[in-house]
This record gives structure tokens, C-alpha cells and sequence, in this order.
DNA sequence: CGCCAGATTGACT
DNA sequence: GTCAATCTGGCGG
């Protein structure tokens, strides 16, 4: 499999978002390395897209519109939640990981918060960029998609933007 | 500076 | 069903 490069998050992140579906999350902790399918993500956008952080000022909102292939780790809730920045620098998008499926170690994965505790990702990671310690491989085959309104956002927008793996057991939901 | 809200999760009544 | 924990930024005093 062929490591993910930065053309790959290069387009828009509802795009993304749905190219990321079935890819190999990569984390290396410790030396040790620990894999995870992607099957669940969402799409966030800048100052028109109500629910996402880039609406606000600050340092979040200057991280979603840096290059595309960096890390941004959001914290909200007592939860880690991890989004790849994508689309050229100075446009604010990002594509948030909800969901993965564990592959190579045993921990929960099916939920955003859930899935970066069981890689160890915080914000340390924040503004890295993909590739050393957190690396996406591509899928092998494209996995049947299903397709959402997002989930927990209070004002989403009128378009779904929420992407997932069709009957795939770790899709996140409560 | 204090208080509120929010892309969440889990524990307790 | 209800509530608290942690981080970031907006808003009021």
C-alpha cells in the first residue's frame, strides 16, 4: 500500500472526507506501531459552516487554513479529537476522523474521542503534519459509502457532510 | 477575570 | 435520564 501524499488532501474536504473512507490510520507510539481502518468521517469548512471552529478567531482557525496534510487536534468535552487539514493554505477546511476500526491492537475506536485515546493522540500532535508519527495509508478497495447529516453539531449545514462505511460495526452512533 | 458553550464519553440516580 | 470533566474562544463586568 502507498503512503497517502499531499495531493491527496489537496481538494476539498467533503472529497476527502470520502476518499479517506477504508484508509489505514498509521500511529507510531513507543516504537510501536498501532493500525486502525478509517470508517467513519465529516467534513468542516470555514466561516460558512456554522459548527466549525474556523468561524471563530484564533489559533484553531489559523490551524484549519495552514497546508494541506496537517494534524489538528480540537479539544472539546474532556476528548481529543483529531481533524487533517486539507485544500490549499488559506482556506479554512478540515476533515474530522470520527470513527475507526481497530486493526492491529485492542481498545474502541468507534467514536472521536474514543479513537484518539486508543492511538494516544493529543494535542502534542497539534500542527504537525502527517507522515512521522501519525501517518494514512491508501484503501485497497473503495468501500461502499453511506452518506449522513453530521452528528452532535447543533447547527449543521444544509447539506450532509458526514461520510461512512456501510455495515461496519465500529461506525460510531449511541 | 469569570462564566458560557461546544465536533463527547462514561458513570451514576 | 442527568451530570461532570477539559480545552478554547466569545462575551460581560
Amino acid at each position: 500500500m502507498d503512503k497517502i501524499n499531499k495531493e491527496f488532501f489537496l481538494r476539498n474536504a467533503d472529497i476527502v472526507a470520502c476518499e479517506l473512507l477504508g484508509c489505514e490510520i498509521v500511529r507510531i507510539v513507543d516504537g510501536k506501531e498501532l493500525r486502525g481502518k478509517i470508517v467513519e468521517t465529516e467534513a468542516y469548512f470555514g466561516k460558512e459552516d456554522p459548527s466549525s471552529r474556523a468561524c471563530q478567531n484564533g489559533d484553531l482557525r489559523d490551524t484549519m487554513m495552514m497546508d494541506a496534510g496537517t494534524i489538528l487536534v480540537y479539544g472539546v468535552h474532556n476528548n481529543w479529537l483529531v481533524n487533517f487539514i486539507t485544500n490549499c493554505e488559506g482556506i479554512a477546511s478540515a476533515v474530522l476522523i470520527r470513527a475507526i476500526e481497530p486493526l492491529n491492537f485492542n481498545g474502541r475506536g468507534n467514536g472521536p474521542g474514543l479513537l484518539t485515546r486508543a492511538l494516544g493522540i493529543d494535542k502534542k500532535l497539534h500542527k504537525k503534519k502527517i507522515g512521522d508519527e501519525l501517518k494514512v495509508v491508501v484503501r485497497k478497495k473503495r468501500p461502499l459509502i453511506g452518506q449522513s447529516f453530521r452528528i452532535g453539531v447543533k447547527k449543521d449545514l444544509s447539506k450532509p457532510m458526514r461520510f461512512f462505511i456501510k455495515e461496519n460495526k465500529y461506525v460510531s452512533g449511541r
